[in-house]
DNA sequence: TGGTTAGTTGCAACAATTCTCAACAAATAA
DNA sequence: TTATTTGTTGAGAATTGTTGCAACTAACCA
């Protein structure tokens, strides 16, 4: 159960959305299951409890709840989308993409980076989260491959 | 077809993997489909020549490309992907959420993050592609309904 | 309390993507 | 050249994600 559930519930409400059993269950299912939660992992968590709850209404549960900016969106590495809870707080993430591991980022790192693009591009980022895919300490090998390729390092 | 065709199949031989025709008509068709080219759209192109390629080697070739560093992959507004040619200049995408529109970065607004992340974190952030996901100009609507829902702006 | 209505769901059909596995082809060794 | 090994493909099944529409129901008001 999420902690300020009440509170997400009478924000709906006030914006004219309705509070049903299947956006509680599935909300709660998010918050149980952790970090960047996948649309199936959902489904067989909400499956068990709701049996005729049905995976369209997941998706499409799962993408109101992120255009509300009650869940956020997170791109994987292999493309495929998971999604976790939004706090007041936005926090990013490192991904690896040899051994998948995750690094928390403050939002703090990204502040000057946002104010940039605002001031260049007039263009607002979404302040809800990133991933940015790489390699960690343990895997530095992408500027190998890039070299064999291009025939010089890759650009910094 | 593909100005550096030969070089991307010496290196691919070179690391030990085979230069399929199937493998060159994939390459192809993303070089001359142009920029964020989906699975489906070189499906049609290479199906008119090979009709026997199958979808599934289209999406497989894809990402065996994009694996060893040759096409990019480009997360999309809606989050579907699409692919592009990597080119040993890296470039990068402002989307919009609301109208879909895509602006260019040139890879030299991400050089002081890079390195941040780098001596902060020990972190190799992937050179090839982002996407930053947003609002432009005539968008600008998301800080709205992040602050009904926590009752103060959002962080910059 | 009970009626009204617009937001929501379930179902089924569909579209997109990935997986499995047998058949195949390129590279290598014999 | 032939046999062997290993990477790759095609076909279709399985999985994952989307859409249209009729039926339903939460929120609101008398």
């Amino acid at each position: 159960m999420c902690h300020n559930t009440t509170e997400i519930n009478r924000q709906l409400r006030k914006r004219g959305y309705r509070v049903t059993p299947q956006r509680q269950l599935i909300l709660d299912a998010v918050c149980q299951l952790g970090k960047h939660v996948t649309p199936e992992a959902v489904y067989d968590h909400v499956h068990r409890i709701a049996p005729t709850l049905s995976r369209a209404t997941v998706y499409r549960v799962l993408h109101f709840l992120t255009e509300q900016r009650i869940l956020t969106m997170v791109h994987m590495a292999d493309g495929r989308l998971a999604f976790e809870l939004a706090g007041p707080e936005p926090h990013h993430h490192l991904v690896c993409r040899s051994c998948d591991n995750l690094l928390e980022l403050p939002h703090s790192v990204l502040r000057s980076f946002r104010r940039a693009m605002k001031s260049q591009y007039d263009f607002e980022i979404d302040v809800s989260h990133f991933s940015f895919f790489g390699h960690c300490t343990d895997c530095h090998d992408s500027a190998d491959a890039w070299r064999q390729l291009w025939g010089h390092t890759p650009p910094v």
